[in-house]
DNA sequence: GTCTATAACCGGATAGAC
DNA sequence: GTCTATCCGGTTATAGAC
């Protein structure tokens, strides 16, 4: 890339700085309304900026839910960074991740309802399963792939290829209870996160048993085949 | 319940009549076009009546959605009835009823995706884990009840008393991958639930073997917790 | 050519007259 | 129970400002 001329430097500047309030604000509103009482002429009022500007910025309402997100993940690989550089057992890996993502939207939990709603649509480009929220899945599955990697645990080949994607998986049902989730301090789903992490670490080890091995395979053969589009 | 006066009867059957129209029209419309490219303008003008008699009738659009599932629910019903009167075998009852599931939704595939996050949001009346649609869901719940007692395969009563539930939930996984299966005559649909339903009924089976007694209680334990609110 | 602003459009929902 | 008129908010068109 060539280096921006003083000019093009202001041009950028200036555009950068009204997406980013309009950014700013709407994340705020969200947490402070929710997804649906958030008007985008709230926002673009907040921001100090026109409709049409906002529009500019994000071709719509949704895109500027995909930026939330990537914001809750940012915080999210924050939060965990000591947890995964110090500790090796994979239950406490798994379990501390994922504890830390529901922890990370805690304070956006009124809001993750609708929002969940427009994500799960096929048609939204925010629909995980693929378009615009690509980029973002694969980061949430590599960061997967290193809960594992950076384990002591064994795991083997077969197994090993599939599980960083089963794990985003398993991530989101794990949000999705946590949405419906009313107990206080949302302890409940704190305790389906310790009692299904280590359940799956235990099957991975019981998934070596010889009686097991037919279902293994047909279990991975079915994940790939899920996968591959 | 006291017997209707003649008045009464009428004015009912006027009601009744209007209200059939403007679902009608609704179903039709849905197929035709879509969830989202129907208007509520549209319908009531396809039933003869008014934008304000459609909500005299159906508090939202959702509500008409609601009935769409009900009359769906219905047809497949009807098309697996032959085949849980004969079949004794589990697996195949089970294959047979969630292949029927896909069948029965086939012309509807199209309008699939949008519907699907109507319903996957928390705060609609639509939701299936509870609200208005928590009498379709027990019906339903019902017939994988009757799936599995209908059968010859023996089933411990821990797991029984869950079983139903959870294929109801994997009822839903199987029409969430339907919706993105682009394959011809969803080809790969089908064949997932050929694949899925053997590995079911296989791990039932095993979770008789002694060393998977800890995993099995507490993968039981840990749907009745989810369950329960 | 990049940004901002205003004025529509469209469709779900509601109010209230009849 | 039926209708018309209206609101409201996401989205779009488009005119102008830098």
């Amino acid at each position: 890339m060539a280096i921006a001329s003083p000019q093009e430097i202001k041009r950028t500047r200036r555009g950068e700085t009204s997406r980013a309030a309009i950014l700013s604000a709407a994340l705020d509103l969200f947490q402070e309304r929710g997804y649906e009482a958030t008007t985008m002429r709230a926002i673009a009022e907040r921001a100090g900026a026109s409709l049409g500007s906002s529009y500019h910025y994000f071709p719509s309402k949704e895109h500027l839910v995909l930026e939330f997100y990537r914001h809750t993940h940012e915080l999210h690989l924050a939060a965990i960074a000591p947890m995964l550089a110090r500790e090796k057992d994979l239950t406490s890996r798994l379990r501390g991740t994922v504890r830390a993502v529901v922890v990370t939207c805690e304070p956006f939990h009124a809001v993750a309802g609708s929002i969940f709603s427009t994500v799960a649509n096929p048609s939204s480009p925010l629909n995980p399963f693929g378009g615009a929220a690509k980029p973002l899945r694969e980061e949430v599955v590599a960061l997967y792939a290193e809960v594992i990697k950076g384990s002591d645990a064994r795991i083997p080949g077969d197994i090993a290829e599939m599980l960083p994607l089963t794990l985003w998986l398993y991530q989101m049902a794990i949000l999705y209870f946590w949405i419906f989730d009313k107990s206080p301090g949302r302890l409940r789903t704190l305790e389906v996160i310790d009692e299904t992490a280590e359940l799956i670490v235990r099957l991975l080890t019981l998934a070596n048993l010889p009686v097991l091995r037919g279902s293994r395979k047909r279990i991975l053969g079915l994940i790939r085949s899920v996968v591959e589009h």
